[in-house]
DNA sequence: CTGAAAGCGCTAACAA
DNA sequence: TTGTTAGCGCTTTCAG
């Protein structure tokens, strides 16, 4: 068996409890005891059961995060701000994906629950009621998403929105279509706020590749000399379905998509696109836990996001 | 407080143990006693407390996964087979990400190993020794790497290579050259065991974007007409130089990847890759560590790639 | 087949 | 400032 807090007791010639208080209320121990039973710690390489420790306290030091789909990398990316905050803290993070099921997400949440001290649930699909009645089982963080009484990390989207028409309509465009995501996301909603009538919304699909590629069929049948589409892997599905049509980007069309992700860099031509600080809004979200756990009130933090012009969009054909 | 085993015990009308048993152990009870228990757990909506089950049996019920960079698509899907499989066996999965850090994958070993049955390593940089070590704290399995005395899951990149080279030869090229990964990536030495010397190495570069895109310039420099990237998101960046100084894939030079990742089929050229069953490895790995902790012994299963033909390749230019 | 009781490793009163 | 003690929720002998 591993090296119990006895055998520290006994080689630091204390009892248990001024170990345990040694390394988890260090102000209740005389600093000479102390540090001796830091060096003993050390020698023998003791590590506290956690299991014990949460079987009395009640917390786990486990946090869990679900996302809808880790193959889309804006997730991976926010996964690491979770990891390196979290990290900080000592805190292990238990992960899942549900692949954009809000059954499935809230089924994760539960069965975690008991596991972890609070979950971060990213753009969440599922209505404020049962997100209401999952924080009753844990603390809840959502990130893009807002639910009266449950913390929120939220990277603006309508701004985002405001930041790509305003783009386009100097570059002279005058008809965009907004390929739309899931009805369901937070995220889609903000944006269709941002685009505040100025354009019209091209359906709801899957905020992915395909659902980009399908909704490039669409939107050619409309007059649109943009398409703004929900995200970046739909946006980088509507540039294959185009090339694939002989559509010229951005000669003929212009193109936008949402998040940044890596390949927005990297497929041809670049996209255009509204960067947003991912890893920071994982960091953020951990914060906001902590703080929760704490005792802290609900809070709402608000992270901007940028324009990034790339090689997808460029002035208007018939503009001057 | 949420219902605990006395409860269940009160209503039912038994022992603590007896619920104990009914649960853990069916075949010890009677059948009309355990029935009447597992209503009861329905009805008050009970679950066992993991840490107070862990304190006593040294199971935590819980696997970590650590991957060396969750921002390439192939390892959130490795993941997704891994949480998929865990999942069924009612195991959660903690996870890390290394960012190609053979210094932290070997401490996010070491810190999980307490509150874990085991971890899968993927693609891991650490030496065998280091691995060895690491195999006493906690059950490992490893994904596409070797270690005697260590369970592995292996997708075959020396046939993989093979697939490639003939392809190519088909296509009348003659010169190839090998854009190569991390030397200590077990992966990297296959292909280049599999390249049997039938092509020059260059180098060893970054396995991402940007290690592709510093690879291509180099690689321009040889005589070479087909350029056979270490994995796909290097042939990604070479496909990006490639196109921003003029070079035409694939009349010019062909190009190919490994691990058809999401994007191989997106970008463009598209990408002629090897196709990697990623998500199968990820189920594969958590079933040899299920099998392992049942006391079985450790495993090696080899699992196969296929060549995937798209766009990025084309007869060689000066064949007939 | 079932129950009583011990105890996993730790923290948190309560005493001293 | 430190030690003693009870007990977190569960599994597992050991009796019956």
């Amino acid at each position: 068996m591993a090296v119990t807090i006895r055998d520290v007791a006994r080689q630091a010639q204390v009892s248990v409890s001024t170990v345990s208080r040694a390394l988890s209320a260090p102000g209740l121990v005389k600093e000479a005891t102390r540090q001796r039973v830091l060096d003993v710690v050390a020698g023998l390489g003791y590590q506290p059961n956690r299991a014990a420790r949460s079987l009395i306290t009640g917390r786990t030091g486990n946090l869990g995060i679900v996302v809808p789909d880790l193959e889309n990398p804006f997730f991976p990316s926010v996964l690491r701000g979770v990891q390196t905050r979290a990290g900080e803290a000592g805190t292990s993070v238990f992960f899942c994906d549900s692949r954009e099921d809000p059954e499935t997400e809230a089924e994760l949440v539960r069965t975690m629950a008991p596991q972890v001290d609070g979950v971060v649930l990213c753009a969440s699909l599922l209505t404020d009621d049962q997100i209401t009645d999952l924080a009753d089982l844990t603390p809840l963080v959502l990130i893009n998403r807002i639910v009266p009484g449950v913390s929120s990390v939220l990277m603006d989207s309508a701004l985002g929105m405001d930041l790509v028409i305003a783009h386009l309509e100097s570059l002279g465009h005058k008809d965009y279509v907004y390929l739309g995501g899931p009805a369901a996301a937070w995220s889609n909603n903000r944006r269709l706020q941002g685009l505040a009538g100025r354009a019209q919304l091209l359906g709801s699909f899957e905020p992915n590749f395909t659902g980009g590629y399908a909704a490039a069929e669409q939107a050619l049948k409309t007059n649109a000399t943009a398409f703004i589409a929900y995200n970046d892997l739909m946006a980088l599905g509507v540039l294959s379905y185009l090339a694939e049509h002989g559509v010229q980007v951005p000669q003929q069309i212009s193109v936008t998509g949402f998040d940044d992700i890596l390949y927005a860099a990297m497929c041809s031509p670049a996209l255009t696109t509204i960067a947003m600080p991912t890893e920071e809004a994982g960091k953020v979200a951990v914060d906001l836990l902590a703080s929760r756990l704490d005792g802290g009130p609900a809070e709402v933090r608000e992270l901007p996001t940028k324009l990034v012009i790339r090689a997808s969009t460029r002035k208007h054909p018939m503009s001057a």
